[in-house]
DNA sequence: CGCATGGTTGAGCGGGCTCAAGGTGAGTGG
DNA sequence: CCACTCACCTTGAGCCCGCTCAACCATGCG
């Protein structure tokens, strides 16, 4: 009989906080996507937008809003506009949280009103067992949505924790039917996002069940990676990483003993290395091949156009 | 390192097989669920009612057409009309595939162009790694629906095998288009349909990396139960489990001989019977307690009309 | 009969867990 | 400036659950 694996769970570090805050702050206005200038404080589109269906309207320089991450997402299965950047980026503005320390979003159990949004930083999302036992079940990185069902199931089947330094937005349901009358298209691409978000479930189902330790840890690097690359916030192979090892080992369901004991194998194979919250994988081919690991599941080679197709509601 | 696990599959207990697909045939005609009563067969609701959005008619006596199971789910959810059933029995019925033995339905890779709706009989979603290895992350029951991915993803992610007995029906895009623009009310109960497999996914997960094989298998054992007794599937603490051992235990990430040994263990306790394809829980108090299993996650309560919202597409 | 499929059982081992201790670095309070 | 705390990382010794390998059995079908 298994027994407890008591990882505390508490505030956080918080000298390391302090900067990812830090850091995150001086980022309000990121780059604009389309020119790279960030030199100029874009005028956000008005709330007008997100009740009327209109056409693109030409943009004068730089007269919009910087793009929120998860456009990029949206923009690998259909491309947006600039009329449906700004007003994603509107809706992605008006309920906005920043957190300092671990903090929970929504309990197990709890009936959830709004969509959130990852803008920036990390949340997991995670199941308890009465014996103390816990199971990460996803991580929502920079540029995800969190969870889906919360706009129809009455109780939430699991918690969701916002790490330090996250910035989320949320979007009441009512903003959602609005926007989902006046821009089709992005609903239409959050229907994907929650398809693809169920593609990487079912992936992790195989490297819990199946792989072993090394690889287990391996791939799911690989793919937090992947995932962090298809947003841009991957530099130079170095990423934010704002996890302990206790999380890593929980999503992958390993001792926080274990998991070190395997970091430090793949830190001694020169496949990683970890310190201070930001990971660096220097031959993202050799930590694919340990890992086995193959982007297909993630869904981020696009489609065509045409072969949507979403339910509405 | 672990190595391959090597559980052959390949065709299937003919004798059986043939037993149960006589069953299905039998059932061409369950009885009415308004009425309960099988003696007249119902004519099946016009092609023309997938088309055009008009009111609930008042139905005169019989003439309706037997409920789907997925109806039964849906109206967990939120009850649909006569005519709401009618026009999902009609989709369903357009396109019915009966397979004997085990066949691939989807090969991981492939693109589907049509949502498969378990009829009949079971399906299972499985990733193969190159090892050989294999992790079955889902089982379809009757009333499920497959795949939602299938209708945006450029590629699907896993295989899915029916087993021997099962009867899909198959929507194709245009067919779900004109549903999703007649009876909005059924595509908002798909769109929760996935969010509640996405759940389902997320406790698959705690339960193959935090439970111990005994409480592991138990846990699969009353969650199936609870989903076929949904919609109508449990007779007297017995149900049909066309599955082999090897399934269940690439669903509980276990070898075959764990997964016997488990099951044995379980039998001896007097927790469940399973022989002949047909598996007996005696006390479901004593399974669940065995295996901490709770329901909630099945989103089975239902909910309050007001609370859904969906997105379109 | 032979073969295929699936269920059953045993012997042995090893990966990952448990338990326990120590190490490190950043706050914090004197 | 120091001692102390707290959160996290690291490492070691030992053991057990579940895996591997290898039979054997039961049943049904050609």
């Amino acid at each position: 009989m298994r027994l407890i694996a008591l990882t505390s769970r508490a505030p956080w570090d918080v000298a390391r906080l302090r900067r990812s805050v830090q850091k995150a702050a001086g980022r309000n206005f990121a780059p604009c996507a389309t020119c790279g200038r960030a030199d100029r404080i874009c005028p956000m589109p008005s709330e007008a937008m997100l009740h009327e269906r209109r056409p693109v309207a030409p943009h004068s320089g730089h007269a919009h809003a910087p793009d929120p991450l998860l456009a990029r997402k949206l923009d690998y299965h259909q491309p947006l506009s600039r009329l449906e950047r700004d007003v994603l980026a509107k809706a992605l503005s008006l309920d906005v949280r920043t957190v300092q320390q671990r903090t929970i979003l929504l309990e197990q159990g709890a009936a959830a009103t709004k969509l959130a949004v990852m803008l920036d930083g990390w949340a997991c999302r995670q199941k308890t067992l009465p014996d103390g036992r816990r199971q990460i079940v996803a991580f929502y990185l920079p540029g995800d949505v969190c969870d889906f069902s919360v706009l129809m199931a009455p109780a939430i089947d699991s918690t969701i924790e916002l790490l330090p330094g996250a910035r989320v937005a949320g979007i009441s349901r009512d903003a959602l039917g609005m926007l989902n009358r006046s821009q089709p298209r992005i609903t239409r691409g959050l229907w994907w996002e929650s398809q693809a978000a169920a593609a990487i479930q079912r992936e992790w189902m195989i490297n819990i069940g199946q792989r072993g330790a090394r690889a287990r840890i391996a791939h799911l690097i690989c793919e937090i990676v992947t995932r962090l690359d298809a947003v841009g916030l991957m530099k130079h192979g170095r990423c934010a990483l704002p996890i302990t090892q206790a999380d890593l080992g929980d999503a992958c369901a390993m001792t926080t003993a274990h998991t070190n004991r395997t970091l430090r194998q793949l830190r001694d194979e020169k496949l990683i290395s970890w310190r201070d919250n930001v990971l660096e994988v220097p031959d993202r081919e050799a930590l694919s091949a340990a890992a086995a690991f193959s982007a297909a599941y993630l869904q981020l080679s696009g489609a065509e156009e045409g072969a949507l197709l979403a339910l509405e509601l």
